[in-house]
DNA sequence: CGATTCGATCGAATCGATTCGACTAAGCTA
DNA sequence: TAGCTTAGTCGAATCGATTCGATCGAATCG
């Protein structure tokens, strides 16, 4: 069926009696070339069936790809379903692709071979990966492939794009210490690569690899060191739900919940409503993030994701100029929702 | 700062002493190599900081890059806010991981050079794409890459993985014909590339390209031959809004809305509900996809989004075995929900 | 008119690996 | 011991373009 001997751009230059230096130069229109051969050159093309240089050779020569890698942990249909991700992936796409550069999606899971070693890109951007990916920044790294991270931990050459997590956090927190709460629970996003659900304890603490999670949590702790902690599975309505039963339906229910992202926090609101509590009259609910929620006026951290994703396409763009961006650090703003209250 | 020279595998190959194409087989395994001098081989690498085999050569060389474009007309954060797309995303990418390939996001937009022609896949999946694709498919055609297409017109030599949006469509509208249903309005996805927002009137509808869009309103008219119909921007909620409230306030409101989305028909049940009409009593809503919005239960068509995905990914890796399969036909499936009612 | 650009084109080297066919030495059988 | 297989290694060709430096004729300048 296929013709195995798809043309070449030396078989294009053949027929229209140029070389095939010329005829690149007529493709790729960076050199002098008369209009007349130019001409020759694209009837030839198109006569032989020519779709036009191959990438790859072309990006073998060039050392080039025009692909920006973009590292995920999670499962691509996780990924997705989180606003936040998707927000900074949307302003990453922007920034690169005034260039021309697309995005290749690769997910780095335990159980496969690393893919982010053998892809052709021409930098990578790390989406809130944990130490787990050490390995595979390292090959890059020798390799001399730009790498900027958002929401991971510093790792030397590593370009980062970060949130005030901590502090963010812990104001929130102060906000429900002002009200009088004592007794908070907190459901976290996953504090170790094989997403455990359950309450945490001293030991999963300090064997977690999730940083955001860790950092999240440190600045509650500053002011609520003895919270009770859940970790959740993933960031969705779901795991909220999940989280906040296993809170409430303890001995000691706490009078205030704080979740690590809004739809955690959604989910909580949701449980609560089930089992007849009122938000925030009987329970405080405090999310993360800034993302709208089955419509919840929730009193949150509102992040600017877009912009991160901007500023991380920035980044890739000056690394591939030859640059050395700095660091980017953002800031958290504060959202005075409705579902906090003092404690009764 | 970057020490220009990059160790190659010739390079690692001379320092273990051995011939370019020894160290070659140490690395991708393809051969018979002692193990002596395979540590001798892996050493030399690690003595010169080499990284692995270029990703770029080795793609040139094998006529493979392990990358499957996915071709999305439109902006990435508008695709990636559908739920439907996510869930074809996610089943393709569990298809073709399998062979350790990764997905790269293409979006082809009319204004920018076209990225699918320079980027290196091996295949490339079209999403909901319209006509305005065609001259990329050609290229692609011309190098022999194979396609697939979800939700796309029947194009020469690309496989496709389709839906029955014509009688799924016109099933909705004969539940609403039996019910008494007359004056229905539609609210469709967009019709053109433009993603131009209004009333449609004949000449647009001619002029449409939009595939999905114009089969499911085909179905709707097969009853409905009169119905009013707008055209959204998007399938987003707050085009639904926008819709029903076009809809709704003109002179003669139809009794029924039919939206070529689930979140489309969320949006229209929420502008009802402003307007102080219940659902279904005073207005009925359908809705397309079987997607979950705003805790609604919906009366819609379930159609399975990540087994077409699924199936995708499978007809690419047939494709890139040489085989060549056959399109698939999905069904969508009837889901009774609580939004519509007896006209009154 | 001779010297000097400048525009257009060509040849050849290069990017960095993979792979095919050939070759060697060792192990095995008859 | 001759003949044959096989594991291990090597040389050279190849994938398909890009690019640097050289060349050559024509146009420009003094």
């Amino acid at each position: 069926m296929t013709n195995e001997a798809r043309p070449t751009l030396a078989a294009v230059a053949a027929r229209a009696g140029v070389s095939s230096s010329t005829a690149s130069l007529a493709f790729s229109g960076s050199g002098p070339v008369s209009a007349e051969t130019k001409k020759r050159v694209l009837d030839a093309a198109a006569a032989l069936d020519y779709a036009g240089p191959d990438p790859r050779a072309r990006s073998l020569r060039r050392g080039r790809s025009g692909i920006i890698g973009v590292v995920i942990e999670d499962r691509l249909r996780d990924a997705f379903r989180d606003p936040i991700i998707i927000a900074m992936l949307d302003g990453l796409a922007d920034e690169v692709g005034a260039i021309g550069a697309s995005l290749l999606l690769i997910t780095e899971r335990a159980d496969t071979a690393s893919e982010v070693e053998s892809a052709p890109v021409d930098a990578v951007v790390l989406f809130g990966c944990s130490t787990r990916v050490t390995v595979s920044v390292d090959v890059l790294r020798r390799r001399g492939i730009p790498i900027v991270a958002i929401e991971a931990e510093h790792l030397d050459g590593v370009v980062a794009i970060d949130l005030d997590n901590r502090s963010s956090s812990r104001l929130l927190a102060s906000k429900l210490a002002a009200l009088g709460h004592r007794r908070v629970g907190v459901v976290t996003l996953p504090l170790e690569a094989s997403h455990r659900r359950g309450f945490v304890t001293a030991e999963h603490e300090s064997a977690a690899t999730g940083y955001v999670a860790m950092e999240r949590l440190a600045g509650v702790r500053e002011l609520f060191p003895d919270a009770v902690v859940w970790a959740s599975a993933g960031s969705f309505v779901d795991e909220g739900v999940l989280g906040a039963a296993a809170l409430l339906d303890s001995e000691q229910p706490p009078t205030a919940i704080i979740a690590q992202s809004d739809l955690l926090a959604a989910g909580i609101v949701r449980a609560a409503a089930d089992r007849g509590l009122h938000v925030p009259a009987d329970l405080s609910v405090i999310g993360f993030d800034g993302v709208e929620v089955d419509g919840i006026d929730l009193t949150t951290i509102r992040q600017p994701a877009v912009d991160r994703g901007r500023a991380a396409g920035r980044a890739v763009l000056e690394l591939l100029n030859g640059g050395s961006p700095a660091d980017t650090a953002f800031r958290g703003e504060f959202v005075e929702g409705a579902t906090i209250a003092a404690v009764r």
